[in-house]
Order: C-alpha cells, then sequence, then structure tokens
DNA sequence: GCTAAATAGTTTAAAGTTAAACTAAATTAG
DNA sequence: CTAATTTAGTTTAACTTTAAACTATTTAGC
C-alpha cells in the first residue's frame, strides 16, 4: 500500500469518526433545546404538535397525513394521533380529499397559525440567555453549513 | 427612541429568530440522523442505552443512576428502565455505593465497551454518504461552535 | 440523639410511539 | 371488466417515557 493510500485511508477515518462526534453533539443540542422548548409550549401542544404546525408554516399550506408522517420521520399511526388532538384544538381542518376516496387534505386554521406563532414567542424568555451568549455572526455562518447537512441526510433517506 | 436603541431592539430580534431556526434545523438533523443511526444499532440497542454506554466512554468510568439520569436528561424512572436492559445484556455492572445504603454506582463492564466501539463501527455504513458529501473542514470549523452552544445550554440549564 | 426534611432509586398510571394487522380505495394486469 | 396488488389511513399490542407516589436512607435542626 503506497504512502497516500494510507494517508487517504486515514482521511477517511478521521472524517467518519468527525461526523460521528457532529452528530453526537447535534444530538445533545436537540435534547436540551427541545426540553426547554417543549416546556415553554402554550394550550398543552406537544412538539411533535407544533412541529405539524410548524411544517405548515414552513412547507406549504397544506398535505396529507402521509405526507406529514414522512416530513416528521415518525409513522403514519403517531400522525393519525397528532392530527386528532389538533384538529380537537381547532388547529388544522382534516377533510376528505376530492380527487382520492382513500386521502385526507389537512390544512393549517387562522387559530394554528397563530398558536404557532405564539408558540414561538413565548419560547423567546427560554432561549434569551443563549442568544445573549452567542454572537449572532456565529450563527449567521452556522446556519448553512446546518442547512447543507440536513439536506444531504434528507436525500439520501435510507 | 433613539435610532441606536431602535437598531439593537431590531438586533435582538433578528438574533432570537436566528437562534430559533437553528434549533428547528438542529432538530431535524438529530431527528434524522439518530432514526438512522438506531437502526444500525446492534445486540438490539437502543439509542438511549447506547448514549448511556458512550457516556461512560466519554466522560467518567462510574456514576450514579441519577447522575446518568441528568446527563441524559430523562427521568430516573428512564434510567431505572435503561439499565436493567443493559444489565440483562452485561453491558454494565450496578452495584450498591459502599459509602451510601440508597445510592447505586454503575460501572461498565469490557462487553459494554466493546458493544459501544461496534455500535460506532456499525454506524459508518449509514454515515458513508454524509461523510462522502461533505468537507471534513467544513465539519471541523462546525465542531467548536456546537460544542459552544451546547455548554451554553448545559450551563443555563432550567 | 431524635424528629423532620431532603435525597436516591423504584413503581405506577397516563400518554405517546412503533410495527404490524386491518379496512377501504385505487391501480395494474391479464 | 375483473382479480390481484398496492396504497392511505386507522387500530391494536407492546414498549418507552414522564410525573407523581412510594420506600428507604441520609442529613439537618433542635
Amino acid at each position: 500500500m503506497s504512502k497516500s493510500m494510507e494517508q487517504e485511508k486515514a482521511d477517511a477515518n478521521v472524517s467518519e469518526e468527525l461526523v460521528f462526534r457532529l452528530f453526537n453533539e447535534i444530538g445533545i443540542i436537540a435534547q436540551l433545546s427541545t426540553t426547554r422548548f417543549e416546556r415553554s409550549l402554550p394550550y398543552g401542544m406537544s412538539r411533535p404538535q407544533f412541529s405539524i404546525l410548524n411544517w405548515f408554516c414552513r412547507v406549504d399550506d397544506q398535505a396529507s397525513p402521509g405526507r406529514l408522517a414522512q416530513a416528521m420521520e415518525v409513522t403514519k399511526g403517531a400522525i393519525t394521533n397528532s392530527l386528532k388532538k389538533l384538529e380537537a384544538k381547532n388547529f388544522i381542518i382534516v377533510s376528505p380529499d376530492e380527487n382520492s376516496g382513500r386521502q385526507k387534505v389537512v390544512r393549517l386554521t387562522p387559530e394554528g397559525r397563530r398558536a404557532r406563532d405564539e408558540a414561538i414567542l413565548y419560547a423567546r424568555p427560554a432561549f434569551e440567555q443563549v442568544s445573549q451568549s452567542l454572537p449572532a455572526e456565529a450563527l449567521i455562518t452556522l446556519m448553512p453549513e446546518l442547512e447543507k447537512i440536513r439536506k444531504v441526510l434528507d436525500e439520501s433517506r435510507i
């Protein structure tokens, strides 16, 4: 084995070890921040419920339950459950799909959009300490990198 | 209100919105990557179980269940459950604390350490695509920033 | 010292998740 | 066109987690 090949192998290992540490770090941050966020949610909303509302605000204004299940990476059963809760709170409307008798169409209500905005507002205090301790420039450079990572994960789903 | 004060307020809002988007992005990445990772785990190991083994390899060689609960940010009940599973697999040893009759001491076994290393090894294929798509330099610059964020969250736990 | 309060870990009930079975509807193939 | 397959969503059983109640120890205060 040539020197350069050995080096190449070493690089690959370093990179994979790095990827692992990266996801480990991201996992810890996600747990710490979602715990914090979840406690600040209004209307007895859970994080999965908020995620669905947030998805409608960020991605599309309607979707089938199946599409939501894929987007959230949870089972269809979990979505059935969450949609029931959100519907009971009048945050979404679930109607039959006109083009397909086995599908349903889920839409955000104005109340749902307001609840999502409120949730974000109420979460501020919980994150104030963070936004004060971290310079905005650092976060601004971080975001595109994270988006790139998400895209790679998203596009290479197993 | 002076112009500079208005600007300051605007900056704060931008920063908080940014913090929110950051944690949102991190949450999505965490979910995508842990789903992927979890599927690759050997020995019927769950992610929480792996996290405990990994903690022993990274932080300390022994701990009380309570300390683990704090470190993992789960309830004591969840730890009781996870420790039972890990003990049944001979990955940890739980013994009474000599210095305190109400505490216990948890330690990794050699099998536990091996299982953790194997878990990381088996996870490689699942992350190869990612480590190939992302330049190592980008990850190297990312890590210290993420560590900083984690530290801030960790030190300002509510 | 002895009682009251605090702490460590377990247990339990309620809630949420998953995988698999199930129902109903749409698509495909012959 | 009809039967078989696939697809969308719900239901169910098993499992995990949480919060709170509970047991057992330790610490503090008097």
